[in-house]
DNA sequence: AGCAGAACGTGACCTATATCAGTTTTCCCT
DNA sequence: AGGGAAAACTGATATAGGTCACGTTCTGCT
């Protein structure tokens, strides 16, 4: 909704080869076969996008697919109000936009750049071709959309009956699974998002985040400078999140 | 959570050919080749289950998918402090707990039935042969798939930016959407929701249900009598869900 | 049919969170 | 570096919806 739409594309097509992306080997492309790879090399096209940039939106027409190669990306839905709603966070070696693609329907989601990235585009008759050639692809794309239809279940309970104050918690230590901790600093989250993504995760308002950021940080379990965020306790987090399985 | 769990099944095996079923037109097995069918007619097992009852539980391990062959079912997620949260209903034609299946990890949901059914159970390693041997099934698997996350990416923004008036109007238009009305009363809903059930759909607390819904019936929107619901003002109704579009 | 337990409904109250308004801090841009 | 806009924070207040308590109406049994 905000973010700056329109020339989403910029920079350079960097020539990047699948083959030797290191990020491929732990993506959704792991096991794909040669042949595939290769029709893949040479349809796609690779673009940087600026950190707020656009990467695709909600209600438009899918083309193709996505592959991060570097970055961190954010993918939310809009929602009447014009509010956004943050419902999945993509890295390196993920792929975006195939479930609208599958569906044969307008995007149901957008995805932004939350830090300048390098992302790959498959073209849609790509993709098709290696679903149908490649033997492993269609159950990778199974367990794909198997996992995040099982994490949008869990956000559902979450959103229905927790409190802010453990969705919060257990949302940053979700941000710290995925996106990990920084090096020479293993308490401080390598992702930097602002007060209203922040808010737009958790659903709440960037009020009631800011406030109960404070609480946590009053209560020693993080501490904050600018956007950085330490996780200073946590088992004490894992505590307040109410997730002690 | 509550439900007549422990000895789920019921009654006789009925013998039903998948050939010969009706339902099979209009669900996921759809497409499937003649070999296929035959490796599901000679390995599945049709039970029939009474209102209630559970037919997979949450945290236990999936042994094959189940298909409806008559009757309606919720699925659904239970919170930490026993609250259920019911993320989907199914009916005839529906095949329920493939999502585990492919993922291998125990249900991350329960299902239990509306009402009367009969479910056919198709196990684990002719599921897996249907996948690899049938050509469209794969594709048909990531339909479904797509088609629920879709929805409950949905669901996600509505627990988080709609009020409970918002979303129990939309709830009603959607089970009418998906069970439909009753013969000869095209304004009755034809599912039979406790308040209750109808609570844990819309997210929220049963009181609150009970209010909101004397509130569309004071606005003459709805109607009720016990649990059966007739929808008065299609349009009003569709107005007061905030769903123009 | 009649009874017990469950489901339904309603009132009174409370609290978590939204909203509004304003100040301070940070981030960019030239 | 400095100024303007956006983001972050804080306080005051409003309110949707949760909780508790209770009466009433169903429903399923024996």
């Amino acid at each position: 909704m905000r973010g700056k739409v329109g020339i989403a594309m910029t920079e350079s097509s960097e020539r990047l080869y699948c083959n030797a992306c290191e990020m491929r080997l732990n993506s959704a492309l792991k096991d794909v076969d040669t042949a595939s790879l290769e029709a893949i090399d040479t349809t796609k096209a690779c673009n940087a996008f600026k950190k707020g940039h656009v990467i695709f939106e909600e209600g438009s027409a899918p083309k193709g697919i996505f592959c991060i190669h570097d970055g961190k990306v954010k993918v939310y839905k809009t929602g009447d109000e014009g509010r956004d709603q943050i419902v999945r966070f993509a890295k390196a070696g993920d792929i975006l936009g195939y479930r609208s693609l599958v569906s044969g329907e307008p995007y149901s989601v957008s995805a932004a750049a939350l830090e300048d990235c390098v992302v790959c585009f498959i073209p849609q008759a790509t993709f098709f071709e290696v679903l149908k050639s490649d033997e492993h692809f269609p159950m990778t794309v199974i367990r794909l959309l198997s996992g995040e239809l099982q994490r949008a279940q869990k956000q559902i309970v979450n959103l229905a009956q927790k409190p802010v104050r453990e969705r919060l918690a257990e949302t940053l230590l979700i941000l710290r699974e995925v996106y990990g901790t920084d090096d020479g600093d293993s308490a401080a989250l390598a992702v930097k998002l602002s007060r209203d993504e922040l808010a737009s995760v958790v659903g709440t308002a960037t009020e009631t985040l800011v406030r109960t950021i404070a609480d946590l940080k009053r209560e020693n379990l993080i501490a904050t400078d600018k956007k950085k965020i330490r996780i200073l306790d946590l088992e004490g987090l894992i505590h307040a999140g109410n997730l002690q399985d």
